[in-house]
DNA sequence: AACTGTCCCTGCAAGC
DNA sequence: TGCTTGCAGGGACAGT
């Protein structure tokens, strides 16, 4: 599941290779990953543009062009970014391709068709994009103070695993990561955030960026079902240093004394150590 | 404001 | 072996 790490590892591929090329044209297959606007809008805002820059907000890429307007890609649970050779053998799901003018294409790939691709104009964000225009604090890409966190966690009673999930307040962290961050700051996911200290949100910021760092480092994390691969097909392997995700029933290799839990919360199954979360 | 549930979709795994 | 069922999940949305 493409998150933070996974979607900037993409974005560092695709500042490599596809910033700088012009799209000469551009095939889109199933309609539903154009969904917010059309084909014919994703084709005429792509054609003949050059990629100016790659960008990362949160989970959402975002590719200035000489248009003046940015094509915005979301992987959502199981999109890819694949850069290919025109003459290799298309992916199933291949729903977008972008042709290069240097015989080399840009495919979206997504089973699930829960991601999406679009062009905007950045100007009318709000009213366009607005789950872009309202993404809270990037904590890579911004200025990410602890004070902020700080101010964050003092201005709710929510849940910490739920806080850390909106995306209004904090751009980029999902299931996973959500629950890696927590196990590090030795959190339990439901504890109300402003009922955590100092000395605990001290733990948290330096958890959330931490993490979300090595993971960047190690390309970001490949689980079994999602199968996330990079801009060049290459997996990730920061899935080797989870520490809870995916790891019920296992001794917390931390404190060595608890046992790896598997709750449902919100909807979403959630990991911790009942021994040294609290 | 904060919560729960539902939907979208496909691939995979478990169970019969 | 071959079917059905359930599960995974980001985010929008509706309802409480």
């Amino acid at each position: 599941m493409p998150e933070l790490p996974e979607v900037e590892t993409v974005r560092r591929g695709l500042d490599r290779h596809v910033v700088g090329q012009r799209i000469v044209s551009v095939e889109v297959g199933r309609e539903r990953v154009v969904r917010r606007t059309s084909r014919v809008e994703l084709i005429d805002g792509l054609t003949d543009t050059v990629v100016l820059a790659a960008e990362r907000r949160g989970k959402y890429l975002l590719l200035p062009l000489d248009s003046g307007n940015v094509l915005m890609m979301h992987l959502r649970m199981s999109g890819q970014v694949l850069f290919a050779d025109a003459r290799s053998h298309r992916r199933a799901h291949t729903h977008v391709v972008m042709h290069l003018d240097n015989r080399r294409e840009v495919w979206f790939v997504d089973p699930r068709t829960f991601g999406e691709v679009v062009v905007f104009n950045p100007d009318r964000i709000a009213v366009e994009l607005p789950c872009v225009a309202a993404l809270g604090v990037d904590p890579i890409a911004d200025e990410f103070p602890r004070t902020e966190l700080r101010r964050i966690v003092r201005s709710t009673s929510r849940a910490l695993k739920p806080l850390l999930l909106d995306q209004k307040v904090i751009a980029g962290i999902g299931n996973v990561y959500a629950d890696e961050v927590l196990h590090r700051a030795r959190l339990r996911p439901n504890r109300p955030a402003d009922s955590i200290d100092a000395a605990a949100t001290w733990r948290l910021h330096a958890a959330i960026v931490d993490i979300l760092t090595s993971a960047i480092a190690a390309g970001g994390s490949t689980l079994g079902d999602a199968q996330y691969v990079d801009l060049m097909g290459e997996s990730g392997s920061y899935q080797d240093q989870h520490s809870v995700y995916g790891r019920s029933g296992e001794r917390c290799l931390t404190c060595g004394r608890g046992w790896i839990r598997r709750t449902i919360s919100g909807g979403r199954s959630t990991h911790y150590c009942a021994w040294c979360q609290r």
